[in-house]
RNA sequence: UGGGGCGUAGCCAAGUGGCCUAAGGCACCGGCUUUUGAUGCCGGCAUUCGGAGGUUCGAAUCCUCCCGCCCCAGCCA
């Protein structure tokens, strides 16, 4: 059937191509001719930053055109000064390219446009089509009607074309303060469509623009600014989500009416949502300004730039995208299915060392004072061409404290008195005594090992059930280790009242005193590593010389934790 | 008794009248491998497509009715 498209530079072989209605309809467009290449957009408002829910936008968006050899356009939707910052904008650019995406030529703006919106407002005024209204905002809504009662026209509708053209002129000159006159389309205040119900598309906002600066004192709307933006860069697909479906006949109303470049068509899909998580601009700003969290990157955050600090490939988002699929129908994913995507990549591409997180003492009483041997460790036991480095070894080292058990049930496979582990590449050891202090606490564990088992295998042939990871007491790096649980408690937050009461408490845990092997020394900030046994960890930009600090990306699958923590529920 | 959408397994989602006694992923359950209780590998997991009728030799796909869920009454996007 449809021949498979060849791996661009943003696709990696491993990224299937999926197929959905919109590419069924960008399919047929091209077959039946009606459009010979494609052109997509992704139009963010610069108003807060991006989220998971826009990568899926921006991956449909940019995946179609790399797809189909096209093009997709960044395009800033700054029609509302007073809510737009540059600061949003040079966050959304970064991110859009971390994601691995490239706008080319075609970064645009909605303000851009403004002469030419501006003109065609002239336009359909001039046609009948639009009048001044000076009802203010609250009468405008009394006259909208409801849901199910018609609305009745406004008393300055029929205002004649040349009153209407000069007041709007009057408008744009700045004789009226904020809310005291608007533009209207006259369409139809008795539809079932609320948006036909003569929609405002200017309103006078005397406010200073990022871009435009006190150019204007009126603004377009949405309704009136996005599809003739589409129109003037000849947008082929105009794809946005399903909360604008029963704007596509106001849409249509306006590429019919006015003589815009192009005909543009919108499709709509279902946005995104995941459990344990909140994906609306208003709760993403309020866990940042009542500071729930530290920031916009707050690595539990599901932002871009959250997921990035926290170490999430960005392959492994992209891909994510893909696996969920696009459709219209409303759905809730499982951030577990996100989370699997982060460690089929990660377990590909990270390199692997040890850390302790919870240090507890083993002497090896048998084992030279003073005496230091290196192992050879692989860097990545999945990945042939990973290298290896080398590992200390000494008398003393830490083990996990969730490693031992004094009084172990039948299948705890570790280290507890009188039993014998392997320390991951190099010996077998034998505990053989257990220290504690007044409080009766474990403090220090002594053990023996076998010479024999150099490297981690006996001549004898004898098997030990588990290996465990350890890191040698005088070479060990401290570092800070934050360790994360999902920001909320439950699937759907606020589903029963307020979201912010179901914010995780426990959400985040700074251990201070972990232990890391020798080479993780000079770590790059952004890198993500396996801490074998543990999980996925990268390095904190808040990390400085003298202070090492990882973020718990993801924790590796625990089936022997997690049948603990059944049994005990 | 306004308008617009959606309903296929626990969560997503292919499927557009016969190759569907319904792909694939996540989750889950078995088994094998394993110097990460990780990974990998093998196997299992909807006789059924919101429900009821109907059309047809044949329906998840067409028709009718019913049920459930979501969105819309910003001079936000």
């Amino acid at each position: 059937m449809n021949q498979k498209p060849p791996p661009s530079n943003t696709q990696d072989a491993n990224e299937d191509i999926t197929q959905d209605f919109i590419r069924d309809i960008i399919n047929k467009d091209l077959k039946s001719g009606y459009h010979t290449s494609v052109v997509t957009r992704f139009p963010p408002e610069p108003n807060g930053h991006l989220h998971i829910g826009h990568a899926k936008a921006i991956c449909l968006n940019f995946g179609i055109a790399n797809e189909f050899s096209g093009q997709c356009h960044l395009r800033f939707d700054d029609t509302n000064p007073s809510k737009e910052e540059q600061e949003f904008v040079d966050a959304i650019k970064e991110d859009v390219q971390w994601l691995g995406f490239d706008w080319g030529e075609h970064l645009h703006h909605t303000s851009d446009y403004f002469e030419q919106l501006y003109s065609w407002a002239e336009y359909l005024i001039n046609k009948n089509m639009a009048y001044i209204d000076d009802l203010s905002a609250i009468q405008i809504r009394e006259y909208r009607g409801t849901l199910r009662e018609p609305g009745k026209n406004s008393p300055f509708r029929d205002r004649s074309i040349a009153e209407n053209l000069a007041l709007f002129r009057k408008m744009r000159a700045g004789e009226f303060k904020n809310g005291e006159k608007v533009l209207r389309a006259k369409i139809d205040m008795a539809s079932g469509n609320i948006n036909l119900r003569d929609p405002v598309i200017y309103r006078i906002m005397h406010a200073e623009h990022p871009r435009t600066g006190n150019a204007w004192c009126i603004y377009p709307n949405y309704d009136f600014a996005h599809g003739q933006s589409d129109a003037i860069e000849k947008i082929t697909h105009s794809i946005c989500t399903i909360e604008f479906e029963d704007h596509r006949p106001l849409y249509d109303w306006f590429i019919t009416n006015l003589p815009v470049p192009s005909k543009p068509r919108q499709y709509e899909f279902a946005r995104l949502n995941l459990t344990y998580t909140v994906l609306s601009k208003r709760r993403l700003k309020q866990l940042v300004s009542e500071k729930y969290v530290s920031g916009w990157d707050d690595p539990r955050m599901p932002t871009i730039s959250g997921y990035r600090r926290r170490g999430y490939p960005a392959v492994a988002i992209r891909d994510f995208t893909n696996r969920i699929g696009i459709s219209k129908s409303n759905s809730t994913i499982e951030v577990q299915s996100l989370e699997a995507c982060v460690r089929e990549h990660l377990n590909q591409i990270a390199l692997r060392r040890m850390a302790v997180l919870k240090p507890l003492k083993v002497v090896i009483e048998n084992y030279p004072d003073g005496q230091t041997e290196e192992f050879e460790a692989k860097n990545n036991p999945n990945d042939e061409n990973s290298g290896t480095r080398k590992i200390q070894f000494t008398r003393e080292f830490f083990i996990e404290q969730d490693d031992f058990m004094e009084d172990p049930p039948k299948k705890f496979f570790r280290l507890a008195p009188g039993r014998e582990v392997r320390l991951r590449y190099a010996y077998f050891i034998t505990c053989t005594a257990v220290l504690k202090n007044e409080e009766k606490e474990i403090v220090e564990i002594r053990c023996t090992y076998d010479p024999e088992t150099k490297g981690g295998n006996a001549p004898d042939g004898r098997k030990v059930k588990g290996t465990i990871h350890w890191v040698a007491a005088p070479y060990a790096i401290e570092a800070e280790i934050r360790q994360y649980e999902h920001l909320f408690t439950k699937e759907i937050p606020g589903e029963n009242g307020e979201f912010l009461d179901d914010i995780n408490s426990e959400s985040l845990k700074i251990l201070s005193n972990c232990k890391l092997e020798s080479a993780l020394k000079n770590t790059p900030i952004g890198e993500t590593i396996q801490f074998e046994r543990l999980g996925y960890y990268s390095a904190d930009k808040d990390t400085s010389s003298s202070h090492l600090i990882f973020n718990q990306t993801i924790e590796l699958r625990d089936t022997w934790g997690k049948n603990k923590r059944s049994e005990n529920a």
